[in-house]
RNA sequence: GGGAGCUUAGCUCAGUUGGUUCAGAGCGUCUGCCUUACAAGCAGAGGGUCGGGGGUUCGAAUCCCUCAGCUCCCACCA
């Protein structure tokens, strides 16, 4: 059959993925074998694949498919998660369109709505992993919401409750008043925003005149006056929240405000009293040292409201439009109210300037559009003292081990400032919390099922009945159910010691992005450490940032993220994997241009141009020609060479390194220098030994080539031998390095000098390659090699020389210390020629007068070690006898 | 404000404990080739005082100090 001149993934990879399918080779199950394990990092179930997925996964898949043939049972567990918010969020959207409000359904109508979203877009983001050759364990798929995964949170919680780790208190919180939910503190996002310092007039209660105001100035007073009165000056950038003052603050030590001690102020517009208090939480150095304190609405004054006694004055509603607490504005929108209040301010004579300013404003994580508020409320939390001192053991010992290690510090220093986590969601996508309430005091009980939970309460109250119970109707933070994926997977929460726990626990690697180490590292490291009293993975491999070849970030808004399916069906699967292989490396971000993934399929068609030309070869019983022999022999000693690096690279997660290896080492050494000694003449037949040879070798190649090009590899293993029904590449044993000749592969690459040698010496002369020349060497150029330099450079015949003197016209160069020489009758431009030896010279002349430098240098002799001492001599020594050589040259020439 | 990291060829990056001709790779660029596997290819060439300055050392891209620029993470400054 002819085989096309391109290489057309289209038909091959759907073809062997269905293969592999079909044969479940991705399926593991434990066995004798040593397991290989990689949890996925779930991702949205409704998701679809971007450009930060297809790094990560196809690192995990060459992960994968390389342990799966060094002989591991190698198990990658695929599944998604329930993403609470997001997937909350895009429901009510959904519905909002269908002109129906979430609050007129009950909690079960809206969860059927969300489990007909997810089935309906559920998963595609795992079909899209099949495009690209992911090997995962599809039986295994698992979902947060499933039920093992459920009860496994449940449970969990239960646990944790008992233990006295989980609690539920009255707090602030950073609080989306879009989703309508409460936030952990990892989940807010903050950006840099223009806005504007407003510095507001707070008028002295009830002061009319200072007597020693001239002495209070003197002091260091700073006092504002006008025809109204007194007043303060407080800067702020949220002027709605003044209607929730409940104090002003200074420091007691601030000169400028010493005056203010003891006094009352009026909130601007509100006209409520308010004290003046003390606190050295105040920075005097900001704005006028004055703060307005609004305990509902901001973390610290919280604390001094607390401090302080204050009253707390909640003035938004839970979707930050102004409550009725507040005496004005009431149900406007926080931002219009914003405008509005600078407005009346300005108006009313109120606000004494505005100042351009550049503040921080937190974002939900899942929504960047609404900015996060503190709001008081009642949560459930999870103490993480304890969690943060078992996961930081595992981590600093170096039981596990980060890729690259510089996330250590990171991770140190979170664990060691962490705070509570907060796990409750006012939503109900998710686990609900299993406490139960069981009165109208709002006593509860906690458990893991209705029934339990009433004879907790009964225990406490033998007179609640099961409708008297009400489960609470928050619904638990996503990762406190992905915090659990390396033990819940194989379902170790619910059956500990299980087969699969103890056979898959702790994995081998995972392959994530940096800025979930959070969210989702550090906490699994946590549940791990608590539920398995061991780590959950020997290595975390951080991928860097997908970023466009600007150094952008990949986003929608700028467009320039590549559809990812669209780049597998342009380049093939193979082409994009390799072409991002080969410019990825632990913790740096990668710099997508298509021109990689071009680079990639381009290598595709590189290889499958290799096996036709390797298939069109007829064999034939006859004697191995010289030149085969050497290459052969060249071959299999720098394959050795290669497959040592190629496991080194792959034992230190430098996957480009090992990539870029077996990169040239098939089209650089394979296909230009191999493939080109052995080919035989036009039409000829090539020897049965040589052709072994080949063969043998175009398999291991496409064995190290196989974690990184799953499918053109299969197609063509199966094709460049006779195979039975059901084998597969994927299951083969990776070469191992066997011996290597040194001298062999230096004097391989000495030859492959001269023949380069050659080559330009042509290009220069405009010698057609179809010329036979012949080549005149002088000193130790191993006459095995003979037959290579004919070949490559077409040259018709070696001769030893002891000297050029006699040549006559020629070209002479040197590689190492042998000098050739080339016989061109009447082809040498003399002048060019003696120009060129003498710029040789002088450089040779420069090299030696510095390796002279050093060894005329007496400290240098005594104190360098003894071995660069004499390679200091031997390079002495070499760059006299080229510098001898040429000048012999230059003595012929003129 | 605290912490981490980066700066090497036009671009993206290697460079392991300071020591082989150590200044590298890939891509791009330039030149010549439709050579019977491949123009998505073949052959060849050019390109950097390793961010600046100082120091340690017989020897520094590599270690130390300093300056400049960039990036990321963390933090309650209104």
């Amino acid at each position: 059959m002819e085989l096309s001149a391109k290489y057309n993934p289209a038909d091959v990879e759907g073809k062997w993925y269905a293969y592999w399918v079909d044969h479940k080779f991705f399926h593991s199950e434990p066995d004798e074998r040593e397991p290989y394990t990689i949890v996925i990092p779930p991702p949205n179930v409704t998701g679809v694949l971007h450009m930060g997925h297809m790094l990560n996964n196809t690192i995990q898949d060459v992960l994968v498919r390389h342990a799966r043939m060094k002989g591991k049972n190698a198990c990658w567990v695929p599944g998604t998660d329930h993403a609470s918010i997001a997937t909350e969020s895009k429901v009510v959207k959904k519905l909002a369109e269908q002109g129906i409000k979430k609050h007129e359904l009950t909690r079960e109508q809206f969860l059927e709505h969300a489990w007909d979203w997810t089935r309906e877009h559920g998963g595609i983001i795992l079909k899209q992993l099949r495009r690209l050759g992911a090997s995962c364990d599809w039986d295994r798929t698992a979902f947060t919401m499933d039920e093992t995964r459920s009860q496994s949170v449940i449970k969990v919680f239960v646990d944790l409750y008992r233990k006295g780790y989980i609690y539920r208190d009255l707090r602030m919180v950073n609080w989306d008043p879009k989703a309508l939910t409460a936030l952990s503190t990892e989940e807010v996002i903050y950006k840099e925003e223009k806005s504007h310092l407003f510095h507001l007039k707070y008028y002295v209660d009830g002061l009319t005149s200072l007597e020693n105001e001239e002495e209070l100035k003197a002091a260091g007073n700073v006092i504002h006056k006008d025809e109204k009165g007194y007043y303060a000056v407080v800067a702020t950038t949220r002027p709605e929240t003044i209607m929730g003052d409940t104090a002003m603050c200074i420091n007691p030590k601030d000169p400028k405000n010493q005056w203010l001690k003891g006094r009352k102020v009026i909130v601007p517009l509100v006209g409520r009293v308010i004290r003046v208090i003390e606190d050295r939480y105040v920075d005097i150095e900001f704005g006028t040292g004055c703060l307005k304190v609004t305990p509902a609405h901001d973390v610290n004054d919280y604390m001094l409201g607390k401090t302080h006694n204050l009253e707390t004055i909640d003035i938004f509603n839970e979707d930050a439009t102004i409550s009725d607490q507040s005496p004005i504005y009431v149900g406007m929108d926080r931002m219009a109210c914003r405008k509005q209040i600078a407005k009346d301010l300005q108006e009313a004579g109120l606000m004494e300037r505005v100042e351009d300013y550049v503040n921080k404003v937190g974002y939900s994580e899942r929504n960047m559009d609404t900015a996060i508020d503190p709001r008081l409320s009642m949560q459930w939390f999870l103490s993480m003292k304890h969690f943060a001192e078992i996961a930081l053991k595992p981590v600093v010992e170096e039981q596990m081990h980060f890729y690259p290690p510089k996330y250590v510090n990171t991770y140190r220093n979170w664990l060691e400032n962490i705070q509570d986590w907060c796990i409750s969601r006012q939503l109900w996508w998710g686990h609900r919390i299993p406490a139960y309430y069981y009165n109208e005091k709002g006593d509860y009980v906690v458990a893991e099922t209705r029934e339990e939970a009433l004879k907790l309460a009964q225990a406490k109250d033998s007179g609640v009945t099961d409708a008297d119970l009400r489960q609470d109707e928050d619904a638990l933070d996503t990762w406190f159910s992905s915090w659990l994926w390396p033990v819940s997977l194989f379902d170790g929460i619910n059956n500990p010691g299980n087969p699969e726990i103890k056979y898959y626990y702790p994995t081998s690697d995972l392959v994530t992005a940096p800025d979930i180490i959070f969210f989702w590292v550090a906490r699994m490291i946590m549940a791990g450490e608590e539920y398995m009293g061991d780590f959950p993975f020997e290595n975390v491999y951080f991928t860097g940032i997908v970023r466009d070849k600007l150094g952008r970030k990949m986003s929608k808004s700028l467009g320039n993220s590549p559809d990812p399916i669209g780049l597998i069906d342009n380049y093939g699967a193979d082409g994009v994997r390799l072409g991002m292989m080969l410019c990825t490396s632990a913790g740096n971000d990668i710099l997508f241009d298509e021109s990689q993934v071009e680079q990639g399929r381009n290598f595709c068609n590189k290889i499958w141009n290799a096996y036709r030309l390797v298939k069109g070869w007829q064999v034939a019983d006859k004697e191995q020609d010289k030149a085969a022999k050497v290459a052969v022999d060249w071959f299999s000693s720098h394959l050795s060479k290669t497959i040592e690096a190629y496991e080194d690279h792959f034992s230190k997660f430098r996957i480009s390194d090992a990539a870029m290896a077996v990169y040239k080492l098939f089209w650089d050494d394979f296909c230009a220098w191999y493939l080109e000694l052995v080919k035989p003449a036009f039409g000829q037949p090539i020897d049965r030994a040589t052709y072994d040879a080949t063969i043998g070798f175009f398999d291991a190649l496409l064995k190290l080539l196989h974690p990184f090009m799953p499918f053109i590899t299969e197609e063509l293993w199966q094709n460049i031998a006779e195979r039975r029904e059901g084998e597969t590449i994927m299951l083969q044993d990776m070469p191992v390095a066997g011996d290597s000749d040194d001298k062999l592969i230096s004097d391989f690459e000495a030859a492959c000098k001269v023949v380069m040698e050659l080559r330009a010496l042509r290009q220069g002369k405009g010698i057609s390659p179809k010329e036979a020349l012949n080549l005149k060497v002088k000193g130790d150029f191993s006459e095995t090699m003979y037959p290579v330099v004919e070949k490559m450079a077409n040259i018709g015949s070696i001769a030893k020389s002891a000297g050029f003197e006699n040549e006559g016209s020629g070209q002479s160069f040197l590689v190492g210390t042998l000098e050739f020489f080339v016989p061109l009758e009447g082809m040498i431009d003399k002048e060019g020629e003696i120009a060129k030896i003498q710029a040789e010279i002088t450089r040779y002349e420069g090299f030696l007068k510095g390796v002279n430098a050093k060894l005329s240098n007496e400290k240098f002799v005594a104190n360098a070690p003894a071995q660069v001492v004499e390679t200091e001599r031997k390079k002495l020594s070499d760059a006299t006898a080229k510098i001898e050589a040429l000048k012999a040259r230059l003595k012929e020439l003129s």
